[in-house]
DNA sequence: CTGAAAGCGCTTACAG
DNA sequence: CTGAAAGCGCTTACAG
């Protein structure tokens, strides 16, 4: 009847099937190489030969049709550009599905509701083989399934219920290893330039930092708790701020590792320096800090193996739905020292 | 005889139908707004109605089997995580895409041969409408197609005989307008930190530098040229070493953003000031740049933009073959000041 | 204005 | 060991 195209076709299964002379579905087994239908060898090498001979390659689409499996998972995430995160992450997933022959299909919603269960559709009418839905910064999302039935993994973000598996960052326990790190090194006063209040990160950085400062009988002045932007200049400003205080802190955990370039700025253009006056902690573990002067001590958000890790559990398919915490390893530079002793000494008792 | 999954199945086309009392080809019409086909009113809305009872979604594999258009296009690039780059490429390609109702199918490569090859096969395989081959810095690759036909654009890449359509930052105007700006604000004594030697973008922007200072009768002393990182560290050394000379530059041009911030650390170590004693220019317009002390005057990368217009070339298909270049705009900032009338006095006539 | 049927390119029980 | 045939879920000339 109508072939669409009639122009320079791929050859089909059918044409490697008649040069071999044999039938398509021999042609099929032995290309699929399926277990139970024995094929002779003469058979199989004439279907490799003509395999080989027409550059025949399966149409994928067809197969996907007939099989039900498409090879491609489906991204959607809410942001793609501004921070490196979106990349690292869709590197992860990326190498976890080409390890399985799989594929990615990117949607970016710019966290638009409406534009992430319009991805979230267009991907399952695509028949992909599952989805990843994907937040740069943790948060809470609503359930992207809306009632449809797929494979579903969540990766930085969860669902009020969570009723699907969700990969996320250890934050907590990352406040509590950057306090950790600052009392081992024997500070005491230590300042949290947090991120924007409410945020999941800062809460939950903030949840560990103050714990550990508890447990440690040190306990946080709020005097030195601010909630900033995340960017340089909120950094850059609370860091003047900090040090001009009548008692300034030996040392400063920044919410992320921008903040802590601001940090810097601001500890330099005082004539201080790091870390013989100042220790400085980041979060995020930027390729750039360890371009910083000094290198800067942060606590690694662990983006690419999280995005692995996500796509890995959706083809495995064997996931128990609830939150899988991932851990975010401390990275020891050069910007973390014991406090001086001329600044302790002076330090009356609490 | 065998429906390879008998579970929830979505509903499908005859279903509708059925449930509408009408034949698929006329519930394919409505669903499809067919112009020639014409449906009574009534007919349309029962089809309409039992659509939305029961939530049918069209399968888009199938549907793609028998039109030969999925709807998807491909984006292989040779690096996604280490730079911002990648994610602005995407993201401008992927809101292009989306503009034309498609979804962009993604592989990285990590820049070797043999997986870029396997990618844009596995790509075409999957029947894709086209191909966007993508480097995240400027480079010559091979032909992508080896020998097979489809719609391919290159984005930041080129083929030799430029037999391809590619979409290419206008590098060298780059070079000029950073020239041009410091050579506007009455500086003579120009230094330029280059990426490193070889490289399209460093080659390019030297051509155009050297080509302005010369038209303005200024020449490019070889001893203010040096080849560098492309990382903080280069322009820090680099940095250095120029203010070290006898006769020090007024301003410095930066092969990109972050040799600047590694400009700018070594002239404040120094004791010097950003513009008033040394003007810098960057390239690539980090986010970060906005951020720096003072603000970093720079010549702007266009990388969404790149990937939409590429996107949006691949799906029009009208475009020629050959190189498009794009401009690089000239964003100012606070870096760039006239040289101090002190510093540009002692300088002999050349 | 509407329907019956072929076919897109595969896979896979089933029969021989 | 191999082949004929159905069917995955659509679209679309063609006939009425």
């Amino acid at each position: 009847l109508h072939p669409p195209q009639t122009s320079s076709h791929r050859p089909r299964l059918a044409d490697v099937a008649q040069r071999a002379g044999v039938s398509v579905s021999t042609a099929s087994f032995v290309i699929n190489d399926v277990e139970h239908a024995r094929v002779s060898d003469a058979t199989r090498a004439r279907v490799l030969a003509a395999v080989e001979e027409l550059g025949y390659r399966p149409n994928a689409n067809a197969r996907g049709l007939r099989t039900r499996r498409t090879l491609t998972v489906g991204f959607v995430t809410d942001e793609i550009a501004t921070s490196p995160f979106a990349g690292e992450k869709i590197h992860g997933a990326q190498d976890a599905a080409w390890a399985a022959a799989h594929l990615l299909l990117i949607a970016n919603t710019e966290a638009r509701p409406e534009l992430e269960r319009a991805a979230v559709e267009t991907m399952v009418d695509r028949q992909v083989d599952g989805v990843i839905v994907a937040a740069m910064s943790t948060r809470e999302i609503e359930d992207p399934r809306h009632g449809a039935e797929f494979p579903c993994v969540l990766l930085d973000c969860f669902v009020a219920d969570d009723s699907l598996p969700a990969v996320l960052p250890d934050e907590e326990r990352g406040g509590r290893d950057a306090a950790a790190l600052l009392l081992d090194a024997g500070h005491r006063r230590i300042a949290f330039i947090d991120g924007p209040r409410g945020r999941y990160a800062s809460e939950a950085r903030l949840r560990g930092f103050r714990a550990e400062l508890e447990r440690a009988g040190v306990g946080l002045d709020p005097a030195l708790l601010s909630w900033s932007t995340g960017h340089p200049d909120g950094g850059y400003e609370h860091t003047h701020a900090l040090m001009g205080l009548r008692r300034p802190p030996t040392a400063i955990f920044c919410f992320n590792d921008r903040t802590a370039f601001g940090a810097y700025e601001a500890i330099k253009e005082r004539g201080l320096r790091i870390p013989q006056d100042v220790s400085i902690v980041g979060y995020d573990d930027l390729d750039l800090a360890s371009y910083a002067h000094p290198a800067l001590s942060t606590i690694a958000l662990p983006q690419y193996e999280m995005g692995r890790l996500a796509c890995e559990q959706l083809l495995a398919g064997d996931v128990a739905p609830g939150r899988h915490l991932v851990h975010c390893p401390p990275v020891m530079r050069d910007s973390v020292a014991p406090p001086r002793t001329s600044r302790r000494r002076p330090a009356p008792p609490q």
